[in-house]
DNA sequence: AATTGATTGTGTATCATTCTCATTAGAGAG
DNA sequence: CTCTCTAATGAGAATGATACACAATCAATT
């Protein structure tokens, strides 16, 4: 949950015997540069990347997205879309929740100070390292409350 | 989150224009006679129903899985396996969420009642009818940090 | 018992994600 | 700076979970 610049990108990759790359250090500045509490999915990047005249392969999104997130530079999302989503992973008051409508998928974002807590000691007492932590509440929005429609 | 009889399921059902099937009423009871806190996903439903001679298809399995998990009924977890996991979404006492290792994908329940308040409360707040909250951290078991595994 | 439309089963389609493998190119050693 | 080793990439094929289409069935209501 800490902030990445190339450098300390190539070193925590280079521990490891990996390697920084052009396309991991697009990827990572993308997600940086990025309006704050916005997520992206594997073909969202693909685009955004492709209209910015990067050509970084859909399979090389999808294994950069697997790695940061095993490292813990990113949150991998599990939304109403059907497909994972990605954001960066950010430290205390930027750390956020979602609450999402199950039939129109409307997603809200919501901070809550202890689940962070929370989570710290339930993964430090189990020993594991944690790389993050996510409330997800399912949930029928006003709208579609009213609206009765089916499922 | 209450607990469900056929005759109630029918009567939830029927209020909105919906049908008791003998495959949903089976359905049903497998999770309820499932031994506490442990979740089936759509393929390992099937085949326990296979082995206990009921031909459900799985069209019938996923649809029914999904109509449950919109009607609060069912948890939809989304563990480390690639595909869902369904669960009874159970009232307090029983109400957990999952400690996850991103790498060998050992998986841990936890309970704690404050995030059901938590959730209940943030639900409340934006007018949404409560479903599911649950906690998911995503982190690195004892014996994987030690492993020094690749990812 | 008749009617109506929700539900099912079978097979097919779709879509996200992973895999294969030949090629390329970081990183460390000398 | 060059060499070596092997991680990483790109392109396309393969996989696998899930959704869909549609004719046949059957639950609920009259």
């Amino acid at each position: 949950m800490a902030l990445y610049t190339a450098t300390s990108l190539k070193s925590e990759l280079n521990d490891r015997g990996w390697r920084l790359t052009p396309q991991r250090e697009t990827i990572l500045q993308v997600f940086q540069n990025l309006p704050k509490a916005k997520h992206l999915s594997a073909e969202e990047l693909y685009h955004l990347l492709q209209g910015e005249g990067e050509n970084i392969s859909l399979s090389t999104i999808y294994r950069t997205l697997k790695l940061m997130a095993r490292m813990g530079i990113l949150r991998e999302l599990e939304l109403a879309e059907g497909h994972k989503h990605y954001e960066l992973n950010q430290p205390y008051p930027h750390h956020h929740h979602h609450l999402i409508c199950v039939r129109c998928n409307k997603t809200i974002e919501f901070k809550n100070d202890s689940i962070l807590k929370t989570g710290t000691k339930t993964a430090q007492k189990e020993g594991y390292h944690l790389l993050d932590c996510q409330l997800t509440i399912h949930a029928v929005c006003p709208a579609c409350q009213r609206a009765l429609l089916p499922i």
